[in-house]
Formats: C-alpha cells, structure tokens, sequence
DNA sequence: TTGTTACTGTGATTATTATCACTTACACCC
DNA sequence: GGGTGTAAGTGATAATAATCACAGTAACAA
C-alpha cells in the first residue's frame, strides 16, 4: 500500500497539520483538495439529519481522503474529516493532481488500484450489514478494526485505538444502547474483553464465523 | 457517460451475446474479462449462504462490469451477472485493457471517473439503507429504477422494466413479504401504481422527501 | 471532598422487520 | 375450460433493534 501512495508524494504540495478533534473538512464544503494521509488517525463521516452519524472509516497513514469528488465540475465533499488524534495529510489540488494524472499513466493507474480496493471494502461492508443485521455491522466493524489497528497480544488481538461505545456505534448504524448489550453479550461468551478502555478480541474467528465472513484479506477487510 | 466509454471500443476485444437467463460470470468465477454493456440488461448480484440473493444493479447499456478484480493478482469475480433480457456485452481481457491504461492516460482517467461515480453511487445506497432503513432502502430502489429505466408519463414516472416483488426486494435487502406490504402501502397513499405489472410513480417526490433524498442527480441516483 | 461531566450498563416498552402459513389472482397450455 | 405454475397479497406471530428512562462508574477539577 505504501509503495502506491510514494508517487503522490512527488506531486506539489503542502502539508497540514491538524490538532485531534479539529476537521479538516465538512461535507457540504467546497472541495478543492485531495489528500492523503501522513500521520495520525481521521474520522470520516457523514451526518443524518436526525442528528445521528455514521462513520465510515478511520483514515491512517497511506489512507487517501477526498477523493470523491475529484472530477466532479462542482467538488464538493460528501463526508466530514475529523481528526481522532493529531495528524498531518498532505494536500494536493484537484487540478494539479489532474495534470499529474494526465502525464504520468501509472499514477492514475496506482489510483485506480486504491479506488477498487476502496470499492471492495464498501462493498464488503454493505454485505455485512445487509446481509446479517445489526449483528453483521458490529462484528465486522470489529474484524475491521482489529485488522487496521490490533495489535497481537496473548493469543488475542487488542484494538490499540480507544472508542467510545458512541463511537463504535456509529460504525455500525447502530443505537448505542444495541452496541453496548451486543458486546456485552460477547464479553458473557468470552469472545472479548475490556482492557483499560481498549477492546481486546480473544477470539476473532468466533466473529468471522457468526458473519460468514469471506476472509477477503486484510487488505479489503479494514477500517481505513 | 456514453462518450466515456466510447473510448473503450478502440481496444481490442470480443462481442458475447446473451441470452435472456443465461449467466455472463458468476461469483467465485476466475476473472479474466473486463465488459462493458452493448445492449439488453444485466442483473448484478450477490448470493448468501442462507440462500437469500442481494440485487446490486441492473448494468444496461454503457454499464461497466467486472471491473473490480482488475488489478488482482488472483481475479476473482464477487458477484454474478445474469442476463434480465437477451443483451450484447463487450469482453476486454484485462491484460490487454492493463496495457492500454498504461498508454492512453486519457482512459485510464475516464475509468477513473466512471469507478469514481460507482463509487458515489454505492455510498449514497448505504446511506439510504442504514439511515432510513427498509423504507429508506425500498424508495431508493424506486427512485434508482425510476432515473435508469423511468419513463414520463401522465404527469408520473413508469418503470418499464418488468421487475417481481422478489426481484425488487432482492434489491433493497428487504423480505417479500415486507416490500410487497410498503408497496400496498404506497399504492394506498396513491404514490404509486401498478400498471401492467410496471410500476408507476404518480408522486416521486414523496419518496424523496421521506428519505431526506439529497437530490444527487441522476448520474449518481441510479441503479446502473 | 464534592461537584461536574462523559461514558457505561440495563430494564421496560415500542417500533420495525422477518417468518410462517396460507388464500387469491393471473397467465398459459393443452 | 380446467389444470398448472408462478406471483401477489395478507393475517398471525416471532425476532430484532430502537427508544426512553434511569442508575452506576470513572476521571478530573475546584
């Protein structure tokens, strides 16, 4: 993964640094820049009117954000960035990324390879939820989690990034009261645990069975 | 969209004809052509163990399909495509289209906009199911096949595809029992109408409005 | 120490959606 | 014109998930 987002560093640029909790930018705004990631964790999300919000991914370093609306004759972001910790992406304007794209085939093709994966792991999560309910959104929200962000410890996987049950809910589309009786119920099974605040998965397989999971590999199968 | 895909014929490939029925790939399928869509209509699918089947589009002339495992290094289709009415695809082997994306960046970056559109696309049917629920996902498919195979007429829309109650609640996730009852619903709220077996929207605006429609245009809100 | 705040956990209730078990309607074919 | 098959429609019930209304907990600041 990083070796394709190597060549974007090449492109002219600039660097912002963001403080955790500031947005980088919010659906409805004018898009003007394409970015990806250097440092650090950033929400992206989206807002019902209901005050609800879903979130849809936890971009990490080599993760690119705003892309959608790259070759749209009125970009404008459809989702929100917020930054989970203090982080640094890398801005580069629509044109000048368009004018690279132009000259260099395989840049647009190493973006293409990042769009279809993205593509894959929407489509991934689609299934999930639709397919199998609440339960098929919150077990894959944390197989998902647990591939872009676990750490491997006493045969178990910890999720090294701390999240609210609010949090994890809005992954999911779920209530948070729904999320917290389902984790509770697996804490009951034993499946995970609760360790200072971080969720620590002790049978990751238990999950991906009860979503007849399609093991489509870390690389479709995360968060990011 | 068709001039964007004009450019695809320049490249080398061969013409498949389907009949009504016949499957062009299914899931699990070793992947080795990349199609876009001459004529007819094509069901894309997905199939659960459960047996149930989750409709993701109905690709119909200048659809792309099979685009997904294109830069793979064990392509895999993941979903099937059946053909809904007897329908002419053009079969592109994907080294063969990988060269050409490596020489005409224009391609390469019109594929890029198509797969962005996909993309925008899918977001917004997520959207539609995890905000709105059933309903939010019914109306969508409603007003997706209305801006893809919708006709005006008498001051409403006709569907003029012939679409089953289990062909449509394939479609929004949904059981058929369920849908056909929103769909007694809505005939009763005089907001649609079955007329020959097609489905006529007398209000679409009130479809819209219940899910908080975001009014994306039709390039994004349709089921191709 | 005591508020304050944000988060977690839970019972009770309601709303939504699926499932089961049918009946009805309609097209098509000998 | 009766028989067959497929789809539509519907009631009853069960399963799933959201909502409301709190009680408990933990962290932290004054």
């Amino acid at each position: 993964m990083d070796s394709m987002i190597r060549q974007f560093y090449e492109i002219p640029g600039k660097v912002v640094a963001l403080k955790a909790g500031e947005y980088l930018f919010r659906e409805g705004d004018h898009a003007k820049y394409f970015y990806f990631v250097r440092s650090g964790q950033i929400f992206i999300t989206k807002f019902a009117e209901s005050g609800r919000v879903l979130s849809l991914r936890l971009a990490t370093r080599g993760s690119i954000i705003g892309e959608l609306p790259l070759y749209e004759e009125n970009p404008v972001y459809i989702f929100n960035a917020l930054a989970q910790s203090p982080s640094e992406v890398y801005a580069i304007e629509f044109p000048t990324l368009h004018s690279y794209l132009e000259k260099k085939p395989s840049l647009a093709i190493n973006l293409l390879k990042i769009i279809g994966m993205h593509m894959r792991k929407q489509h991934s999560k689609f299934r999930d939820l639709v397919l199998y309910g609440k339960k098929g959104a919150i077990y894959s929200t944390l197989i998902r989690f647990a591939n872009s962000y676990g750490r491997e410890v006493d045969g178990g996987i910890l999720i090294t990034v701390p999240l609210t049950n609010q949090e994890l809910a809005n992954y999911s589309a779920t209530a948070r009261e729904s999320l917290n009786r389902m984790l509770g119920d697996l804490r009951r099974q034993n499946v995970i645990d609760i360790r200072d605040g971080l969720i620590f998965i002790r049978d990751i397989n238990f999950l991906k069975r009860e979503i007849q999971c399609e093991d489509c590999g870390r690389e479709i199968c995360n968060i990011e």
